[in-house]
DNA sequence: ACGACTCGGTTCGATATGCGAACCTGGTGG
DNA sequence: CCACCAGGTTCGCATATCGAACCGAGTCGT
């Protein structure tokens, strides 16, 4: 990890959990890149950009973190490529989630199109239980009984 | 911004666009504190950890990237507090599926519980279209013939 | 009307992190 | 024998981030 976000003061939750792991600038676009069928180190490099000390120790804490899994693929050069786990297939949600904000709110285009059965994916947060969308607003935080400021979710 | 992403090499797309905007370690802390009600610059500050100066030029950022708008409630003592605009809850299932991501592969609590309709919300990410759950690997990348090296979707 | 306190910042110097460029190791192909 | 590739590591510099201290405007208690 690159920070001791844990022995930080402020709220702790899976939220920060999940950013301490892949919270960094490059971490996700790793994911990104090996989802997109990059596994070796020079095709990692090209496709994020980061530069090469970064791009082996992020690697390294990915693979530390169980969200990459390094095989060799050959013993002598000794050689390794890089897949997701299913952890790590469990992040393409996020990249989702990011990828859909991105194409919104920010002005860029998306380096591909996710497509299945034919079609592009227009992809939606929706609960298992109800099927209702979530993300708008109908959702209501359980009180916890902590930190006063705090009320229900807004909007 | 803290940084210049978009002047670096390497893949441009929308994720990396997002993560120009809330790829930086206390964004989304950030926008997870506002979506809980922490309005005001000392919440933020407690609810986060974040050292204030970094508080203070992230939320000018998010300000500028139109994430948050800052309202002025009392003129003087010149007093203001931070809201989440459309963009910004349009970052909730962003928030959404890193929480469960951290929930499901790194050990932490969540910080509360969404509710929704008296059940908890156990959400998953649905194509709209076909209503096929995403992320599973049905997922076909259409190519686009640019890097080598990049084949489809893997798994 | 004086001192203590709150809020929302800014400033400071020390440290951590990130950076590009050069170098290294181990092997291949000509 | 030489050039070249993959996958790193090392180096020195530049920037970002840190905690702590400070600040100015306003308010509250006495």
């Amino acid at each position: 990890m690159t920070t001791r976000l844990d022995e930080l003061p402020g709220r702790r939750c899976s939220i920060a959990g999940a950013l301490d792991v892949v919270g960094d600038r490059w971490a996700l676009l790793i994911v990104r890149e090996v989802s997109l069928g990059a596994h070796r180190f020079s095709e990692i490099l090209r496709g994020t950009g980061a530069p090469r000390e970064r791009l082996t120790a992020r690697l390294n804490a990915l693979v530390d973190a169980g969200v990459l899994e390094r095989r060799g693929y050959s013993s002598n050069p000794p050689r390794a490529d890089y897949h997701l786990t299913k952890a790590g297939r469990d992040l393409l949600p996020v990249l989702q989630a990011l990828m859909q904000w991105g194409d919104r709110h920010v002005a860029d285009t998306p380096p591909v199109e996710l497509h299945h059965h034919g079609h592009r994916i227009a992809a939606s947060w929706v609960c298992d239980v109800c099927g209702e969308p979530v993300g708008r607003g109908t959702e209501r935080r359980v009180p916890d009984g902590s930190e006063p400021g705090h009320g229900p979710v807004p909007r």
